[in-house]
DNA sequence: GAGTGGTCTAGACCACCAG
DNA sequence: TGGTGGTCTAGACCACTCT
């Protein structure tokens, strides 16, 4: 078994003092000095700078050499980090919406050239293609589409696998950990099927994110093309100034 | 005189194993051990850690425990990473194009109440309304209004200084220096006076960005709105799994 | 079993900030 | 001038991967 000790000693401090920073940080402030952190944690300081860095990435504190360590109180409330690869049914959950999810459709096509190209696989391979809505207190909020080359499929499945989170799918069916996600931001605009399917009015402004996911490997192993309607997901982007 | 030893050695290393992975290990391939590095570049491990944790944050490298650190070829190529603030200029020679800043006008107005807000200002506060066009290869590519509450500037100064990138007009002439930009990404459609500034079809897609900087004290002191036409400019988000 | 990355420690010196 | 964060070192042990 694992213990306790290894690989967890900075991230559970930084855990710790997450939530005391929401505690008793809600309004900004300054943290005690790297050494009395260290001290009062019983661990060295390197350790406390490695728990320190975790939140800074996170932007819930910033430091400032000769002065101190503060909080950051906007990052607190941060609807949705782009940067982290959240379910969808937790993004809508996190919006403060019921979530609910409606498999559409699963279908094995040839793939098109353009996504046989970001998977790279020869054009016209056979794939999956998984159609699902995601609703937030009822209403369509979003819709994804996932495309996964059939041959990755090591064993054998029931067609309603599929109606669950596609990475628990690929882990258990293929053997296939997805550790990276590169996506494009795109703007679109609802037309044609996406109007009946999110039931939004024609002309409508939508998010569009065409995404490959990388195993552990590197290589890809799935395109997702995914579509949010504005309102109901908002997404947030911490840009640092280096 | 500051050394150059100080605050650098770990990023040094970051930047030459960055030059040196583009050159030579273009298609992916796999990095000499920690220790082999730090030997070659006559540092300790740790200093190899700090400089392959900002190249592997970057999505450059991922490594593997108990195998080694590998390249990452796909995220060597990516247009605009989301996560850094460049200016509009820097994108769009990015992605190809010639870039050119044209200027459209600067005006003092008072706040509306919802930017007030994210400013932590009164509402109807005096502030600076400016807004430029950024040109790619001659057609409008972003458009940019900033607002700077006018009780921030400190110095005089010529109103052509406003048609410089606002961050450096800020440290010059409100010693205000920006840290962390807070940017909230809204799908959005071309309409009314959009549409003619951007030379945009009524009703096409566009990207909105409504951001709050902040300076080094964590006090709001800038907002922007900014639109991007899609195709000059495209956004690209590399999400890791934890 | 040998080699790799992951974590932690203890100590040192530096640059920066504030009283 | 004392305290703070920023950086670097040398060494240790661990878990994991590969063969």
């Amino acid at each position: 078994m694992t213990l306790r000790r290894h690989s967890l000693l900075s991230k559970n401090v930084a855990r710790a003092l997450r939530q005391r920073l929401r505690r008793e940080y809600q309004s900004g402030g300054r943290l005690p000095s790297e050494l009395e952190i260290a001290q009062e944690y019983g661990v060295s300081r390197g350790t406390i700078r490695d728990a320190l860095a975790i939140l800074e990435r996170e932007g819930v504190i910033f430091r400032r050499q000769g002065s101190g360590t503060y909080v950051n109180q906007y990052a607190l409330n941060i609807q949705a980090s782009i940067e982290s690869a959240y379910e969808f049914t937790d993004l809508i959950r996190q919006a403060g919406y019921q979530a609910e999810i409606r498999p559409l459709s699963v279908e094995r096509q040839p793939l098109p050239a353009d996504i046989a190209a970001r998977l790279e696989r020869p054009p016209d391979s056979d794939a999956l293609f998984v159609r699902k809505l995601f609703l937030a207190d009822g209403e369509p909020a979003i819709y994804c589409l996932d495309v996964l080359p059939t041959d990755l499929v090591r064993e054998p499945y029931q067609p309603e696998e599929l109606h669950a989170p596609i990475f628990d799918f690929m882990r258990q069916r293929c053997y296939q950990t997805v550790s990276l996600v590169l996506a494009d931001i795109i703007p679109q605009v609802t037309e044609g099927q996406l109007a009946e399917l999110l039931q939004s009015p024609l002309g409508q402004a939508l998010l569009q994110f065409d995404e490959v996911s990388f195993n552990t490997l590197n290589k890809p192993v799935l395109f997702s093309r995914v579509y949010y309607r504005d309102g109901y997901v908002r997404f947030s982007v911490l840009r640092k100034k280096m």
